[in-house]
RNA sequence: GCGCCAGUAGCUCAGCUGGAUAGAGCAUCUGCCUUCUAAGCAGAGGGUCGGGGGUUCGAGUCCCUCCUGGCGCGCCA
């Protein structure tokens, strides 16, 4: 539960404080920001202060850098030394044996290094992936699972309390379409001559639930009044089961399948609705009733307000009345304190609606968040591959989970931003080449852990922290190597502050590269048993972190290839 | 038309929310395996940060404007 970056950095803004005091600069209200240098030569961190403080105190920012540093009272503090540089930075330089202090929190908190407590417990919910259940999952659905998933896992190390929920669309339009599309490839398999709905599910998995219904219960219900009724239900059991399988093999362990039907059933979208008329935030019109939408966001004045539908003219509620009910569930019902929403940039029209309907039942639309990816864009060949869940031409998501492995999937799509457009090549995906950057990153583990095993096995095992002499530790390489570990907890707290997930992923990526370059310069069994010690003891540190961080991206740490 | 996202090396992307000389990977060249895993490492070349204005000590980052691509603006979900 240490961050070493921000304690040292707390310390650093106190002595920073204490010094802007005694120079009788504190009137000026300067905030102290304390950044770390991107160049080596510029200390461990530095701030800018004295820049800060030119103007309103009508001095020269080097003048008062220098007059700051008098000031400052740096004994018994981390710091070693400092001076000014640059236009008016101040620089600091940490006393040697800081770098070594987190091999000691690494011992301490072991495979669970990086957990911070920025959440307070927090209840907080993650709803991803949320797909219809009228077939088989898709290429699509691998991106929002992959974030989702690695969301949830940032938040819970970050000290939130996290639950990931899916929410099963097994209600309306879309499912309505799922079942005159089952009932009309029933009538053909068993030999009526129908004709198949225009806007149908056209693809083979619908026609193979029939063959498997005809299979298993066989032609008795051709005339039952309720056919549909019975087929919408064996197939919605049968995908969901299938759904639930393929998040099996892809990792992801849903603390609550959330269905949409039950908000139904319950009353809950009628008392919903109920709600929001009580309120006088709707009206009548065209038979409808209508949400004032366009009361609850802004508009450019001379737009037409836009307000959307609740209940249609036939009596029936919209999938947006739903969506409502369901989010006062989550907020009212089951006192999430923040809710994040794992969505498809095609659904962004819909988010600001979800915010204002929020709001208009008195739920403050900070708390619901929104991640939105773009959409995936396969390639193949060089060229475009039309996703169509209709046609059932889409990729699955099973036949990518089986042709690369949940691990790799898991890694690349949490390589860029969810806001970024990600083409996905799948010509690339599908060979199993080391252009896989999960391949480097795993390769570094196992090199660890054989590191480890070969000493071991020599009667070498790994010293207390307490036991070894830090200081042997004094290549660039060796350094870099500490440098990086230390950054975990802050990369942990920055991801789950963005909700960016692929900053792990990169993180990931540069603690195995400073792990292998170190491998490559230092040999960690030398003759001298000192040295041998120290740099065990950092081998293990490496990879207890990297264990932890793989372990937040759900991808798995083996320690042999 | 309005809104959202994106535009940084040949390609794919970072850039710590305004800091110091803009960084990685891939690709292209050059080196490194009789010693802990070469699925690795070291080095080199490669840039009008989409264009143009502005804000200030300081802009890839903030504001305005234009250009390009993707998506959204339904009694669909």
């Amino acid at each position: 539960m240490i961050n070493l970056i921000e304690k040292t950095k707390g310390e650093i803004a106190s002595v920073i404080k204490r010094g802007v005091e005694k120079a009788g600069l504190a009137e000026f209200g300067a905030p102290i920001e304390i950044e770390k240098p991107r160049d080596e030569g510029h200390g461990d961190f530095s701030t800018n202060i004295a820049m800060r403080l030119a103007k309103p105190a009508k001095s020269n920012p080097r003048a008062l850098a220098e007059k700051l540093i008098g000031e400052f009272e740096t004994e018994g503090t981390v710091i070693e030394s400092v001076e000014t540089a640059g236009p008016g930075f101040i620089n600091f330089t940490l006393k040697p044996e800081r770098l070594y202090e987190v091999m000691k929190v690494i011992e301490d908190e072991g495979e669970d290094y990086g957990r911070v407590n920025i959440g307070g417990g927090k209840k907080t919910m993650v709803e991803f992936i949320s797909s219809n259940p009228t077939g088989p999952m898709h290429v699509g659905n691998a991106r929002g699972g992959a974030i989702g998933d690695c969301l949830a896992s940032i938040l819970d190390y970050a000290g939130y309390d996290v639950t990931r929920e899916f929410y099963v669309n097994d209600a309306g339009n879309q499912i309505e379409r799922f079942g005159m599309s089952l009932e009309a490839r029933y009538y053909q398999l068993i030999g009526r001559d129908v004709e198949f709905p225009e806007d149908g599910y056209h693809g083979e998995d619908i026609t193979q639930l029939m063959r498997d219904y005809i299979a298993e219960c066989g032609d008795a219900d051709r005339d039952a009044p309720d056919l549909k009724e019975k087929l919408v239900a064996y197939g919605l059991e049968k995908n969901i089961r299938c759904i639930k399988d393929t998040m099996k093999d892809f990792g992801i362990d849903y603390d609550v399948w959330f269905l949409e039907s039950d908000l139904h059933k319950s009353g809950e979208v009628k008392a919903a609705v109920k709600e929001l008329i009580d309120k006088g935030w709707t009206y009548e019109k065209d038979g409808a009733i209508w949400l004032k939408s366009s009361e609850f966001y802004c508009t450019k004045d001379d737009e037409e307000a836009k307000d959307d539908v609740l209940v249609r003219s036939n009596g029936i509620p919209t999938y947006f009345a739903a969506d409502i009910a369901y989010h006062r569930n989550k907020f009212v019902t089951r006192g999430f304190d923040t809710v994040i929403d794992v969505w498809g940039a095609d659904h962004h029209g819909h988010t600001i609606r979800m915010k204002g309907a929020m709001d208009a039942i008195g739920i403050d639309p900070e708390r619901l968040r929104f991640v939105l990816m773009q959409l995936v864009r396969l390639i193949r060949g060089g060229e475009v591959v039309k996703v169509s869940k209709r046609t059932g031409k889409a990729v699955t998501l099973n036949e990518l989970l089986d042709d690369i492995g949940a691990d790799a999937v898991r890694f690349f799509f949490n390589m860029r931003q969810p806001a970024s457009h990600f083409d996905c090549d799948l010509d690339l995906a599908v060979s199993k080449t080391s252009d896989n950057p999960v391949y480097y990153v795993q390769y570094a583990h196992a090199r660890m852990c054989s590191i480890l095993k070969m000493l071991e096995a020599e009667g070498v095992s790994v010293p207390k922290f307490s036991e070894v002499n830090c200081a042997l530790l004094a290549t660039a390489q060796e350094k870099a190597l500490l440098k990086k570990l230390e950054e975990f907890p802050q990369e942990i707290t920055d991801a789950a502050l963005s909700y960016e997930p692929s900053k792990i992923t990169r993180y990931a990526i540069d603690l195995a590269s400073a792990f292998h370059t170190f491998y490559n310069a230092d040999r960690v069994k030398v003759d001298d048993k000192e040295l041998l010690r120290a740099r065990l003891l950092l081998v293990n540190s490496a990879r207890l972190a990297l264990k932890s961080t793989l372990r937040v991206l759900g991808v798995t740490a083996p320690e042999k290839m």
